[in-house]
DNA sequence: GAGGTTATTGACTGAACGGTCAATAATAAA
DNA sequence: TTTATTATTGACCGTTCAGTCAATAACCTC
């Protein structure tokens, strides 16, 4: 009985995730948006209301697509440990090849704007709780107590949030191989 | 031969400096600089040249303040186990009383500025390895090996980071207990 | 106290900001 | 084919943004 959209809403959501991912939430304007998306301000508003609720948007979508494929592989083939080796290396690989400047959006949202913005904190601690978990899951094929997998889980996803920091940061490669290395000490 | 300035630089910058720090450099106005410090645009723009400087100059401050008293509890007295546990301690407890939503500022320029604002990633580098340094320093207590010492510190200041991450984000303080308590695993 | 120099003041600027809206277009159901 | 409904379009809105500047004031040196 309606007209129907014109666009592919993930495809638009994605192209609204890449401009926040590498500007921040502040920095971008919906100048920027429109021109990632391709759509009219309009069309922007009327589909997702306004520019926070875009912000959010990106935020799932980061969670459903980029967090997800971590997830993927930690609940894939390996040690536990060369699963949370891949994800420090990941890091490294990126930071070396130094193309991208977003690093993780999840912490990037999280320094941001989580304090601020009570939607996003709850994004972003959902997310959290998920990553954590997904490590929790992988460590539970060597650890059988629950509660030590899950405090080694915490400090893995805390020490994989300040590589995360470091690199944005432009400290040295080596410092985030040394985070990793002696992350994988505790790692059984 | 000319009239003096009527403000104390220094206690300025530490209103520009705790604006900055709870809010970003995105974020915060010339409006609210000039509520912040007192002075007027003209005089600030006098003084710093533009609201970037000001920014820089806050990052700097926050180096010979905030993070130097850090430096300072590294190199004062306990073992290096307690020091570095102080570090984690005051995270957890700020974060308990929920009073300051700022976090750390050195974490926050990372994500916000540094991978795009060449001078903001010269502060933050130095800043980071300065950090690095005294927590090395207190390790070689009792580590002799001056690699082992590099990268056991280059691996707390990720945690350390880390743990801000997740402080922000909202993460429950028990992750942050944990973080401390695993990274201390480490620590001789 | 005269002259030189710099700080302070507040009004001002053009541009960019997020957001709105009436007009138009496209569709599906009747 | 008409009608109801929603999407698209681009001009438009008031506000706020970072930054400027001419006038004035305060100080130091001579």
């Amino acid at each position: 009985m309606a007209r129907p959209r014109q666009f592919d809403e993930e495809k638009v959501i994605e192209s609204l995730m890449n401009v926040f991912w590498e500007k921040g939430y502040e920095a971008t304007s919906m100048q920027d948006l429109v021109a990632a998306s391709g759509l009219l301000k309009g069309s922007l508003y009327g589909a997702f209301g306004d520019k926070h609720a875009m912000y959010v948007a990106a935020l799932r979508h980061y969670d459903r697509t980029r967090i997800q494929s971590g997830i993927d592989m930690l609940n894939g083939d390996g040690s536990a440990r060369q699963k949370i080796a891949r994800l420090f290396d990941n890091v490294i690989e990126s930071t070396r090849r130094g193309l991208f400047a977003g690093g993780c959006l999840l912490c990037n949202a999280s320094l941001e704007k989580a304090a601020t913005d009570r939607e996003v904190k709850n994004e972003v601690r959902t997310t959290i709780r998920r990553l954590k978990v997904a490590i929790m899951e992988a460590l539970e094929t060597r650890i059988v107590n629950e509660d030590e997998a899950a405090s080694l889980a915490a400090f893995v996803v805390s020490a994989y949030f300040g590589s995360r920091v470091l690199a944005k940061g432009g400290a040295p490669a080596a410092m985030i191989g040394d985070t990793r290395d002696r992350c994988l000490q505790l790692v059984p």
